[in-house]
DNA sequence: CTGTTAGCGCCTTCAT
DNA sequence: ATGAAGGCGCTAACAG
């Protein structure tokens, strides 16, 4: 199929009998042309349906005035709040986004990263994929001085500018809240161990233990691949265990779910025989039976706070030291966990 | 914040001793150049760590090799879905893709077109707005001959490829199961009249209803502007009917969650009190209780298809003569339905 | 086999 | 107030 020809600078010069760069005047509001002039040639290109040439503008001011992103997966729902905003925040402010999924895959990652650049994006935001445990490719772009900040899955080492939940304090407030409910052994099941989030839950879980008088139990951490069949063999043996914890809190809601939905087929009532509670909050929680117990992270703001703060630092508004953005996530105790008792 | 500097043919030349056009040849691994200068210049590029600038040479090969997405919103499972299925499919194919979502404005959708057509994308995908219910943005990409297919929210009458489920067959199929389960009264909850699923579905639901010798009936047909307010309030108003319908099929998911919900609050007993089926298998349905009756469609799959269509016709595979592609969908039955009988 | 030349569409001095 | 010329990085004839 062959692409339609796009109207240039040049065939509305010829139409009008003037040379390019008075077009391309015209077309910048300069103020140095004739306003008549001026006048003639912005109508005469709305006439023939005149549309800049981005690449070739790109090309002469070398930028692009496009971002690249790349999240582990676009499907979930919190990293598809993440993109909204961040599609909302920077059309708003005059920026192109090209989107990209890592499908939680190093190696494509990587390949978005080759992908971005080569397509001059003038910035990068990442959320780094599941498997990424080595850093060199980020590393080369902070050594080409390609800005670029990182969102939720993070790298701590990495010096540019990060953008995270308190996942400590949200670990730690759904932590304590399942010892308010009188629970005292809490188990944490957690993902692969080297995730940042894993290391960060887990140490707000222990901070809530031992303000409790309580220490870290091997047997009250367990590790899944968060992939279902993982999820459903630790929701096993978790009921096999005698005696089985009190409460259990998941790293992430679709392991809490899919342990709601094992224990439920075995019988086990939730929360009169465990409590259980997640994080995250995505829709499916609020609508299980019962409704899970979670911490809310507000994607859509992190988006926005991402691409803000990056676009402050491509503009020069912001500084280029990298700094630390952490916000806060709320606690919402729903019914997967017994109730707090009366005062 | 300063960009780093990209490393370019001209340095390379520059350090070798060559012309530009012998860098281009050798990257290019053209046959007509001397292994040994080749092997050298390879070499040397990755040594520099060259990466093309693809704006050049788009700009130059008046291709771009990426593709434009419009979807109303980005963040919905089955939007989702679709954008991951175009996106693995193009990358596959060695396309990039620039995804742009409407928020199901018709304002934000001509904006988009606008801005992909101005980044030069080689073709578009799109799927129109809620709130699209003129075309003139539509001919105008036609008439400049920018190729373009539309998927899922299609308009009928553009002549180009459409990619859509069967939702007359789909809608068919969970009204005659509701009738298989004993049902008469069924009630049909849709979204705004001029949408086209909302007509499609109400075709497959009223022929089912013939072929029990059932017709169309106004008190059984109810509008709602597919807001949360207004799926609680058409919830309610259903429950205050006297009598009451025996089924409802909901145009969409969240629609029949909405309205799952409200009933559950109101102690409405689903299936005992009313059937309740929705359409489009979103994850949510699987977990609410009871799990909904709903039709399933396989978004990756038309993602794929969809672009699959478009890269042909772009590379000249497939003629530029617009099809239909039609997918099928799969009736999903849960615990939302009364049973089947035995027979 | 390799270099020279021209040009994709646009912007920006430098002239006039 | 306008035009001419040069160049962004790359490719593709056209020469040799």
């Amino acid at each position: 199929m062959k692409k339609g020809h796009q109207v240039t600078m040049k065939e509305i010069a010829k139409k009008l009998g003037v040379s390019v760069s008075t077009i391309s005047r015209a077309l910048q509001d300069s103020p140095e042309l004739h306003p008549e002039t001026k006048r003639k040639i912005v109508e005469m290109a709305k006439e023939m349906n005149y549309q800049p040439n981005l690449l070739a503008q790109s090309l002469r001011i070398s930028r692009t005035k496009t971002l690249g992103v790349i999240v582990p997966e676009i499907i979930s729902h919190f990293f598809g709040s993440c993109v909204s905003g961040i599609q909302d925040t920077a059309n708003s402010r005059g920026y192109n986004v090209m989107i990209c999924q890592s499908n939680e895959s190093i190696e494509q990652e990587k390949a978005n990263i080759k992908s971005l650049v080569s397509s001059q994006v003038d910035g990068l935001l990442i959320s780094l994929s599941r498997e990424t445990n080595h850093y060199e490719h980020l590393y080369e772009l902070y050594d080409r001085e390609i800005p670029f900040v990182l969102f939720d899955r993070v790298n701590e080492d990495i010096p540019v500018s990060k953008i995270t939940f308190n996942d400590v304090g949200g670990a730690y407030q759904v932590t304590k809240y399942l010892l308010e409910t009188g629970c005292r052994r809490i188990m944490y099941v957690s993902g692969p161990e080297d995730l940042y989030i894993s290391k960060k839950r887990k140490e707000g879980y222990l901070r809530a233990l031992s303000e409790y008088g309580l220490g870290e139990e091997a047997d009250l951490i367990k590790i899944t691949d968060l992939t279902h069949e993982g999820n459903v063999r630790a929701a096993e043996e978790i009921a096999a265990m005698n005696p089985r914890p009190e409460a259990v809190f998941c790293m992430i809601d679709p392991l809490a779910v899919d342990v709601l939905t094992v224990w439920k087929s075995m019988g086990i009532k939730i929360p009169e025989d465990i409590s259980l509670a997640g994080f995250t909050n995505n829709p499916t929680s609020a609508v299980v039976e019962p409704p899970l117990t979670t911490v809310s992270q507000p994607g859509y703001e992190m988006g926005k706070l991402s691409v803000s703060h990056l676009l402050d630092q491509l503009d020069g508004v912001a500084s280029d030291d990298p700094i630390s953005i952490v916000l806060e996530t709320t606690l919402v105790p729903r019914k997967s966990t017994k109730p707090l008792p009366l005062k």
